[in-house]
DNA sequence: CACCGACCTTGACCGGCATCAAGGCAGGTC
DNA sequence: GACCTGCCTTGATGCCGGTCAAGGTCGGTG
């Protein structure tokens, strides 16, 4: 068990297994994603935005107006803070909304910036708030969308709390092999549209130490890298990574190499 | 400017002064929670429990039924991971919400537990919902709120991320700081209702590196400890806190002591 | 009062990761 | 082809902060 820890229950509850068992069983999760694209697209036939790779969907400090839905492609969100830091605080998959965080202030506080070819769907905010009046499906659609993020934004603070450098790629690629299995792709095969500085940004590490988890990784077979692709991930066993996280934490134990 | 980071525009934009601005002008803000909870009182008539320190008011795993709004008190949510390792991965204040984590799932991913005695209201999710038809301006909040949320989580993974171990503390008190102005309490004295630990634990550092970070802050007069209680902090200025935050970005520079 | 347990502080040491630096690889342009 | 540029890898070195250890302080209890 883990040594700094404090208070409440130390040993991992049962229902613990769920996020687990969550990573095989994506089925649902497949179809929840296209229902909810099918829902918008018939309720309230937002408008289609196609983007490139470096297109920003709205900066950090921009009014608020649409929040977003992407249907496909890739985005990265990046926080902004007054002293000038700048780090990804998130990734967007297919099905993900985007701008929540313009809601409360009246302005994104973050910039949405896309890392590949791919489509948005703009969706007004108070256009989807009267929709919400005849289709009540939208405003459950919208809360477990939001409620996911804000799981989601614990985990990414837990993961860079209490993981080494290695340990933290490997739930990372984990995540990401998962968040592809949601949504009925391949779960086996990452293609990292970024480059390990934007990986580290996100990950609280530098550039190097990226580099170099990778290579351990690779170097205990639990990832491999295509022929010339080193961002052309392979994960022979989704299983494995979780299992390298583990190893992690367990007091000394035996580290590969 | 930061060394490390990637693309998008690295000098602040002038609107990020709106978020520093805000430490002052916080009247607004003090009435947008007391309204938000008259609001709330008046609508759902809800449920009021009273708490004590260590009293959990939901459990992860817990299957969801209510969200919760906090009237007085202090809560630290915790987040478990299946592997047992746990973190506090948030902070709530009065007019806060909870829960919304098992919005998505039916069940709650994280613990509310009380660091203090307080009150909080349970707010059925479904009577939620249905109020909201009769009385719109529920929507608007709750949506506020998670919005606010998911702002606030991402702040703090850039915390952790970009900074270092004093200058990550600095900023913890400068958002309780702030967190009280937004309340219309006093932001020049703050009384940390929990352990140098789980303040260690919030911020990805051990309770001695806590322990050395304060101590610096109080050698350097930016904060100064009661008489004799080392959980009693004064803050001539807070200014100051952000200062000392700046100061340890810029890239060598003079650091105090 | 003495005693105890929980919490905090401070020092010494050391390891993981940042930093600095050098070189490899692939794609684009002339 | 040669050359450049952006990205990645790998090594050497040093520092921040984790770890271990030794008191110190305070509040509670017999």
């Amino acid at each position: 068990m883990h040594s700094t820890v404090s208070a409440v229950t130390t040993t991992a509850p049962a229902y613990l297994a769920a996020k687990v068992d969550s990573f095989h069983s994506n089925h649902l999760a497949a179809e929840r994603t296209a229902d909810t694209l099918a829902l918008l697209k018939r309720s309230l036939s937002p408008q289609r935005r196609v983007v490139h790779a470096g297109d920003e969907v709205y900066q950090a400090g921009a009014a608020f107006a649409n929040l977003y839905v992407l249907n496909s492609g890739l985005f990265k969100i990046v926080n902004l803070a007054a002293d000038g830091r700048e780090q990804v605080v998130s990734l967007k998959f297919r099905g993900d909304w985007l701008g929540f965080d313009g809601i409360a202030q009246g302005r994104y506080s973050c910039a949405a910036v896309a890392m590949d070819t791919g489509e948005v769907w703009a969706i007004p905010y108070d256009e989807l708030l009267s929709a919400c009046g005849t289709h009540p499906a939208l405003l459950t659609t919208l809360h477990s969308a939001m409620s996911r993020e804000i799981a989601r934004d614990r985990d990414a603070l837990m993961s860079v709390c209490t993981l080494p450098a290695d340990a933290r790629v490997a739930d990372f690629l984990r995540h990401w092999a998962d968040s592809q299995a949601q949504r009925g792709m391949r779960c086996d095969q990452i293609i990292l549209r970024m480059t390990r500085a934007e990986i580290g940004n996100y990950l609280g590490m530098t550039l190097e130490t990226v580099s170099r988890s990778l290579a351990k990784l690779a170097r205990g077979n639990i990832i491999a890298f295509a022929e010339k692709g080193r961002r052309d991930v392979h994960i022979p066993d989704v299983g494995a990574l979780a299992a390298f996280v583990e190893r992690r934490l367990a007091p000394p134990a035996v580290t590969l190499q």
